[in-house]
DNA sequence: CGAGGGTTTGAAGTGCATCAAATAGTGTGG
DNA sequence: CCACACTATTTGATGCACTTCAAACCCTCG
């Protein structure tokens, strides 16, 4: 798990990453660790070296609403850049992680500076619009047992034919808020997914047959073809 | 209306304004008119005189989801530069429209020539992603009349303190579907909003003594403070 | 082994969707 | 300028999906 090895960092020149690493620190947060809150001044970004992160939003009257659950290898924090220096949401620890905290200002320089690494960072905004445009697609059209249904596919590879194997990474409870819906809702629209595709359930491990299974059920409400990965929602 | 007074362009070099006056292309379409669809092969992208334009996919099963209904002064199908070419979703004119087509290959030289160009290209990338953000907080956390609130609230001229007049800027099915919810749900969604604010309904006309009725009912269930000015909803 | 959080289950309520039909509104041709 | 045709909008009736509140169950970990 290395800075030079994310998609994002393919055209970063060298004297960047040599800033970022005698700059980075490294820490190793438990779960439930806020990292930073919406609207905090914002100096670093942070890279996923393991472990799951939570970015999220609360409303006045207490709510939250869950913007993203990250996993090893991805960055956040970065788009503070184009918010006056402050970040946009508030990050959390969800399972245990080491974090890389890295200087905001080494990001905006090389943005400036490199043109190419400017062109795969916009990008890599590109493909997190597309998520977005999609996971706002399906609180729309698809259900409860639909949106787990396709989450479970993203979670899986989805180039392999034979019986599958999903283990959940984080908590239902997390899930279900990163799918929008309820725990209870969540535990009963699960039921409701076995029963109707045969899928087997032993807590947080999922078997099936084929993901054809899923894919019959989810991917009819859906607007993108079947191989349809996920680059946030998956292990890297 | 003109390219140069974008805020996406401010940074634009001279001859790319000249690239593509040269090659743009301005056309008159009336209502249902659909530019081009999903997955079609993209040479241009298109900038909106007047009128208002709908962007939406379809899925397999016959449902449609909108993206966006963009007003003049937006852009749109430029993303297709990430996307191999490609449009990521269709475009269909909602209300008489003047539409510009200018060449990508143009905008896609100037984002690899020109680095200011590309830093305020990502600026409004990073714009419209907290936006999704946004629509998809509310579409979690907010009830139908409480959208509709909101979506009035981004109509309106924000700072002003005395009585308001909103006119809704295209039919009102097409609201509710940017709102992600049906025609039927949104007239009576809207007769409840009517009820608990004491705003005024007239066709597509909505008046209210101060945008305070409609602050206090909606901004509770959002995370972003008062003055909330969404930059695709509001008239340029 | 007990405490506490995560998960499931039950019962009841609410909000939105759906189907059906009435009504209002708009544009057209005569 | 009127009547018709067509579409947009509203209203009514009903059903389903999801939420909410409450309580039981389960699992893990000190």
């Amino acid at each position: 798990m290395n800075l030079r090895d994310l998609p994002t960092f393919t055209n970063a020149s060298q004297s960047f990453f040599e800033t970022l690493e005698k700059e980075s620190q490294t820490v190793r947060h438990g779960k439930g660790k806020i990292l930073f809150l919406h609207e905090d001044e914002a100096a670093s970004f942070f890279l996923i070296k393991s472990g799951w992160v939570k970015l999220f939003r609360e409303t006045l009257d207490g709510s939250q609403s869950v913007v993203d659950i990250l996993p090893a290898g991805h960055i956040f924090g970065e788009t503070a850049i184009f918010e006056n220096d402050r970040y946009p949401y508030s990050g959390e620890v969800v399972e245990p992680a080491e974090i890389v905290s890295l200087p905001l200002s080494a990001l905006k320089a090389e943005i400036r500076e490199n043109n190419d690494f400017a062109f795969s960072m916009m990008s890599a905004m590109a493909r997190y619009r597309r998520q977005q445009d999609r996971e706002l697609e399906h609180r729309t059209i698809q259900n409860a047992p639909q949106r787990i249904g396709c989450f479970l596919l993203r979670l899986a590879d989805q180039s392999k034919t034979g019986p599958v194997t999903i283990h959940l990474p984080y908590d239902k409870t997390l899930v279900a808020s990163r799918l929008g819906m309820q725990p209870e809702t969540f535990s009963r629209a699960l039921s409701k997914l076995k029963s109707q595709t045969g899928i087997t359930i032993k807590g947080a491990t999922i078997e099936m047959d084929s993901l054809n299974q899923l894919v019959e059920f989810s991917c009819a409400a859906c607007s993108s073809e079947f191989p349809c990965k996920d680059l946030t929602a998956k292990k890297a």
